[in-house]
DNA sequence: GGATTGTTTCAGTAACTACTGAAATAGGAG
DNA sequence: CTCCTATTTCAGTAGTTACTGAAACAATCC
């Protein structure tokens, strides 16, 4: 079964021509894939779940598991699984199309909604828990802890100083991922307005 | 060999209460050192580079190679690799003190300056190439490739405009990190203060 | 020079993650 | 209900990455 015969026969032109564009759009689509799996690979995500994100984007058109299969050469299993994944993540979506059996899958079209929907997620899972570890940090440390002399001593100030100043940190990057998340689609575009004109 | 031996003999105060004190601070550090490798694991940093980073972090004096080895519970092998793994991201420092033969190591002080060189490598090695490869997707299905005729067909229409509204997301966050990086120390704050005022 | 101390490299291996393919399951159609 | 098709699960395995420990190397001292 060819993915792209939907879309061959929406077209009305003459069909050699038809062909040779066709092959060209896939290869473009598949450098673009190939190249988000990659990038997907070093931020965490697994490459093959990064790839079928990026077909879906890139496809712009509602995609079965089958045709997920074929384009990407993986197996069944596989495509099952990563295609779960990224419907928990939130940036695909299941489709049922009207009369047909199967289930497709597209991706959300906003990239802005696409990116705030993984920040929030990797903050509430990656960035939260290490600033709550910092602030048990701090209480283990603190005089009430300590008494009054031992919280004096010089390796205590300094730990406690570095666990401040980096709690001050993520406490700021937070806020920054937060207007990142809460902007997202509607006003995101005023965050990067205020941050571009300021510079 | 005792690891806080050093720190131990610079105090002036009661054997006992010291002990007590040393215990708790190596405790808490341990919990700051783990969590910061559960996040670095999960962002693309390995577990033992990121805790030994956090352990000279934390730490705020420099050790040597045997001190985090024995602190970390890790092989001489992984120590040395981890720690010019480090020293290539530009975060922590080799340092010879007078008159001792073996090397230390410190960790950068400044968070905003830590961060700053992990964003302008991840940047440079991540997101600078995607973007090119976006461009070189929109020259593949520009009309001066395809023709006229097959650069108005619809599916060539939607991956072009899909990549287009990526390109757009990336160069926007390009240039947020642009700034976070060219920033770090001296005026970050400015950044995030437009940031925050703003909203 | 040799002895001593510290550092790096690397082959081998352990630990982990991703993937396959087949079997189990689910659910609609007749 | 049975048949048929689509989907999920999962045991086994391939492939990858991280780590060890020992040997090679480098540098300093006597």
């Amino acid at each position: 079964m060819d993915t792209l015969e939907l879309a061959v026969e929406t077209v009305v032109e003459p069909k050699a021509a038809l062909n040779a564009t066709d092959e060209k759009l896939r290869v473009t689509q598949d450098l673009f894939i190939r190249r988000w799996g990659e990038m997907g690979a070093t931020w965490g995500i697994n490459r093959t779940m990064a790839e079928i994100h990026a077909l879906l984007y890139i496809m712009g058109q509602p995609c079965c598991t089958d045709d997920v299969m074929e384009r990407l050469n993986i197996s069944r299993g596989n495509a099952s699984m990563s295609l779960r994944g990224l419907c928990d993540w939130g940036i695909i979506r299941r489709l049922h199309k009207r009369g047909e059996r199967r289930e497709y899958f597209e991706s959300l079209t906003d990239v802005w909604e696409i990116f705030s929907i993984i920040a929030a997620e990797r903050k509430r899972r990656e960035m939260d828990p290490v600033l709550e570890t910092i602030r048990q940090c701090q209480v283990m440390l603190s005089e009430a802890t300590l008494g009054k002399v031992a919280a004096k001593r010089e390796s205590v100030q300094l730990t406690r100083q570095r666990l401040a100043s980096m709690e001050e940190f993520m406490e700021v990057t937070n806020k920054i991922f937060q207007q990142f998340i809460g902007n997202a689609k509607s006003g995101l575009t005023r965050v990067v307005k205020v941050l571009l004109k300021a510079f």
